[in-house]
RNA sequence: GGGCACGUAGAUCAGCGGAAGAUCGCUGCUUUCGCAAAGCAGAGGUCGGGGGUUCAAAUCCCCCCGUGUCCA
């Protein structure tokens, strides 16, 4: 980066020089006389009983503090946003307060809820997980402080120049700091495509602050301007409260009292690991993740196992229900959200405590097991097998080794060596891009104005073309809903041809043809939507937010739709919850549902300023993920649900009709789906229901009443002709054997062996049957031929003491070209097609015979 | 999203190429005034589903489905 981006007015206001850092190479810029940039590791913690600021400050009054600051300067302080961020879909969790405005913000496409704007935003980052609690600085989910601005060319807020003169005002103006400590170290910022220079602010080896100033896009080798410029600033909270103290960790200036009650039970490690754990639990679990086996919940429950583990090795520990209810207590002062829902909170906590005690339980057997096996064959279970076990089972090495009569030693680079063995897991990330197949639309056409928002129920317009090409026919304004939001396609006519797909390609509207478009631009087409599908996809989606609404009153407000299908034969949703739906569950949504339905409640579908939007009510408005633009619409249910929502709804709910619960299953853990239709569909697919219910009475020949009964009856008589027929055979291999023992050709006693042998066209499990039956009593050699399909089977089995039945076969094989083995018990071999199965019988005889004579 | 482990009798699991097993539970009988217990006998299995390899597959290979777990 060009030094000239660094050299600031304000620096030479102040009186600022530039100097270069003997250790890392950075320049930076400084008041102070230094050889070294002041962050660690170029120098060392200076601030450990010299604090930075002039007095301490707890995590409420810095917070405060630092908003106030930034409020009495023209910005606009706003909410935080949720620490899942939900609204993107290449990360998990909000990891910076920047991430609150990408893409669309800092794309330019949506203006920022205020301008300039700050904002204490908690962010988590699962990065430095081990350092927690060790370090005294590491925290899983910290408040990243923040001031920005979005300048467009048109409107200049502020950059660099004001940026940085607001940084350093605040640190030694508002908070005391000397001017002298701090170095503003030149850097680059990259990412996401974007860059540009950034400043790091540190003092006494502690980096208080990073200013970024994102200018350019990176085109290859060259650098293009960005047309919004965007100042992204990050002030960690915790280390502000840290500076102020100056004590040797940060856990006890930020989490204070709670800290030093969890002391008294635990050690400093596991004290800071507790309340951090149960701090960054809070805020995930009020945000709606549910704990899981992958994606975010799986952090969730990252977090509450490793707690548990911690509180595990204590007798006398409190329960983590105190731990997570003292620090949500804690929070709710300044986040009040998160003490809102806290009972549901515990039931998901409760569902994961009791998930856990069972895989540990199953594990703690499993290792027990394996370990009889490893040494009843001479080994011993090794370090690999911890590895082993901790990874297919989730025991930690120390739980395992409990277990374990010879415990390997718990290699010190155990969790280094798990990561290893993670080395080559390649993620794939296949996006299909929507609008794939789709053409390009030059920028000159003016954009669709879409009227289904306004009215959903007319289905008939006139319309000018404002471009076309091949099939694909862009309309001035428009009634087909395209695809979208989980809702399918609407279709219908333009004209007299057909439109297959409706679809959404920037800002137009395209209708697709079932064949090459006849209309030229400027023509006026007659737009007819196919009114019964409308009515139908209507239901469904109305349906849906009625289910979502529902589902979120009787499981409880972590349930968050984690995806949703709306078509014409039925409708799904998909929602967060930690088990799968019990049938009283079902049983009361089924009614709750259908009562919402005919309350005939109004349904409004309106715009309105996201800001205005997510101050009445919250982030629950973003049930189907993020929505773009400066106006949410919102559908509301009136009473009942809130969402954001661009899809076609019915006005009142009484149009659903009926919901009916086609089914619901477990799709992953944390996730429950259920299927439903309403309206026509719905009392169609209840004929059908009714229709098989009585076809298949009238086929068992009992009233619909009776059927279980009626099934219950066929199974029996099933069951028992299937007995029957086992016995009959087994009662004809019986006087088979009596046949065979009685015959001189068949059997002959060689001393204390007797031979039974015969060829009778039996298939192998018949064989082998009959072969038990023969040789129940000791001392039985049962030599068995059959021919299927052209090629002859040889069967033995064998009780004689001495006599190995696969010797037998294979003594008996050379005679008909055979392939086999088998046991000393039981042997088999079969023969070429066509080759002479009574030779091997004879030479199988002759070799049980033989055995015995020798 | 990916890696690994697991899926066998009602339950918990063993078996890991050659004739489907153990323990508990269940049924009947013996013993007892009755129960518990013990003894004897017995019922109960498409070895998750579907393909393939093999003379032979619960067992090896592939694809699904389900469960668990670790990692992003």
């Amino acid at each position: 980066m060009d030094p000239s981006e660094y050299d600031l007015p304000f620096f030479h206001r102040q009186g600022f020089h530039r100097s270069t850092c003997v250790v890392c190479g950075h320049a930076f810029w400084t008041l102070g006389d230094f050889d070294r940039c002041q962050e660690a590791p170029c120098r060392e913690y200076g601030f450990i009983g010299a604090p930075i600021f002039v007095r301490p400050y707890s995590l409420r009054e810095m917070r405060e503090t630092f908003l106030g600051f930034f409020e009495a300067r023209g910005h606009t302080r706003i909410r935080r946003y949720p620490t899942v961020a939900r609204w993107r879909n290449d990360v998990f969790f909000t990891q910076a307060s920047i991430y609150d405005f990408q893409p669309w913000v800092t794309s330019g496409a949506v203006p920022p809820p205020a301008n300039p704007l700050t904002i204490s935003q908690p962010v988590l980052r699962f990065i430095d997980l081990e350092e927690v609690g060790r370090s005294g600085r590491h925290f899983t989910l910290f408040e990243m402080m923040a001031h920005h601005a979005f300048n467009r060319p048109d409107h200049e807020v502020y950059f660099k120049d004001r940026c940085t003169e607001l940084c350093h005002e605040l640190l030694v103006e508002k908070l005391g700091a000397n001017p002298k400590a701090f170095t503003y170290k030149e850097e680059v910022w990259e990412g996401g495509g974007n860059l540009g220079p950034s400043l790091s602010v540190s003092a006494l080896g502690l980096e208080v602050a990073t200013l970024v100033f994102m200018e350019y896009t990176r085109d290859g080798e060259n650098l293009k301007p960005m047309p919004l410029t965007v100042v992204d600033t990050g002030y960690g909270l915790e280390r502000f409260v840290w500076a102020s103290h100056g004590t040797k960790s940060a856990y006890e200036p930020v989490f204070g009292e709670e800290y030093d009650e969890l002391r008294r039970s635990f050690a400093p490690h596991d004290a800071a690991v507790l309340i951090d754990h149960a701090r960054a639990l809070n805020f995930l679990l009020t945000d709606g993740v549910v704990p899981s086996n992958s994606k975010e919940g799986y952090f969730a429950r990252l977090l509450l196992r490793r707690s548990l583990r911690i509180l595990g090795r204590v007798p006398e520990a409190p329960d983590i229900y105190s731990i997570l209810e003292r620090s949500g207590r804690e929070i709710a002062r300044d986040f009040p959200e998160v003490g809102m829902h806290r009972d549901d909170l515990r039931r998901v906590v409760e569902a994961e405590v009791e998930r856990y005690g069972e895989a540990i339980e199953r594990a703690r057997q499993t290792i027990r097991r394996t370990e009889d096996r490893i040494r009843s064959s001479g080994g011993h279970a090794t370090s690999e097998d911890l590895i082993d076990w901790y990874d297919s089972l989730g025991v930690p090495p120390d739980l395992a080794v409990e277990e374990l009569r010879e415990p390997p030693p718990i290699p010190n680079d155990f969790y280094s060596l798990v990561a290893a063995r993670h080395e080559n897991e390649r993620p794939t990330n296949d996006y299909v891009e929507v609008t794939q197949g789709l053409p390009e639309v030059p920028a000159s056409v003016p954009k669709t104005e879409v009227l289904y928002y306004l009215d959903p129920y007319t289905v008939s317009f006139d319309a000018h073309v404002l471009w076309t090409e091949g099939p694909f026919v862009a309309l001035d304004r428009t009634y087909f809903y395209p695809t979208g939001g989980g809702q399918v396609t609407d279709r219908g006519h333009l004209g007299d041809l057909e439109v297959v797909e409706v679809a959404w390609r920037g800002p137009w509207v395209l209708h697709r043809l079932e064949r090459p478009s006849p209309f030229r631009v400027g023509d006026r087409v007659r737009g007819r939507v196919d009114p019964v599908r409308r009515t139908q996809l209507m239901q469904h989606h109305t349906a849906t937010h009625l289910m979502n609404g529902t589902l979120r009153e009787v499981l409880g407000p972590h349930v968050w739709q984690a995806g949703a299908y709306k078509a014409t034969e039925s409708a799904r949703i998909d929602v967060t919850h930690f088990r799968a739906l019990s049938k009283e569950e079902l049983r009361a949504i089924d009614r709750r549902v259908n009562q919402i339905v005919r309350e005939d409640r109004p349904v409004k579908s309106y715009f309105e300023s996201r800001a205005e939007a997510e101050r009445r009510f919250g982030f629950t408005l973003y049930q189907g993920g993020a929505v773009p633009g400066r106006e949410l619409r919102i559908v509301e249910i009136e009473g009942f649900d809130v969402e954001a929502c661009g899809g076609t709804h019915c006005t009142h709910t009484s149009e659903v009709g009926a919901i009916e619960i086609l089914g619901v299953e477990r799709i992953q853990d944390g996730v429950v789906r259920l299927n439903y239709a309403s309206g026509e569909r719905a009392l169609e697919i209840r004929e059908e229901h009714e229709e098989i219910l009585r076809e298949a009475a009238r086929r068992l020949g009992v009233p619909v009443s009776r059927l279980p009964e009626g099934i219950d009856r066929l199974l029996a008589e099933i069951e028992e002709s299937r007995k029957v027929a086992r016995d009959r055979r087994k009662e004809d291999l019986g006087e088979t054997a009596e046949r065979l023992l009685s015959d001189p050709r068949a059997t002959e006693t060689v001393g204390p062996v007797t031979v039974v042998a015969a060829r009778l066209d039996l298939d192998r499990t018949e064989m082998m049957e009959l072969s038990r039956i023969l040789s129940r009593e000791a001392g039985r050699v049962v030599i068995l031929a059959s021919e299927r399909e052209g090629r002859g089977t040889l069967f033995v089995g064998s009780t004689a003491p001495g006599i190995s039945a696969a010797n037998v076969v294979e003594a008996a094989k050379p005679a008909f070209d055979g392939k086999g083995g088998g046991s000393p018990a039981a042997a088999t071999a079969v023969g070429e097609p066509g080759a002479p199965l009574t030779t091997a019988l004879d030479a199988a005889r002759l070799a049980a015979r033989g055995t015995v004579a020798a």
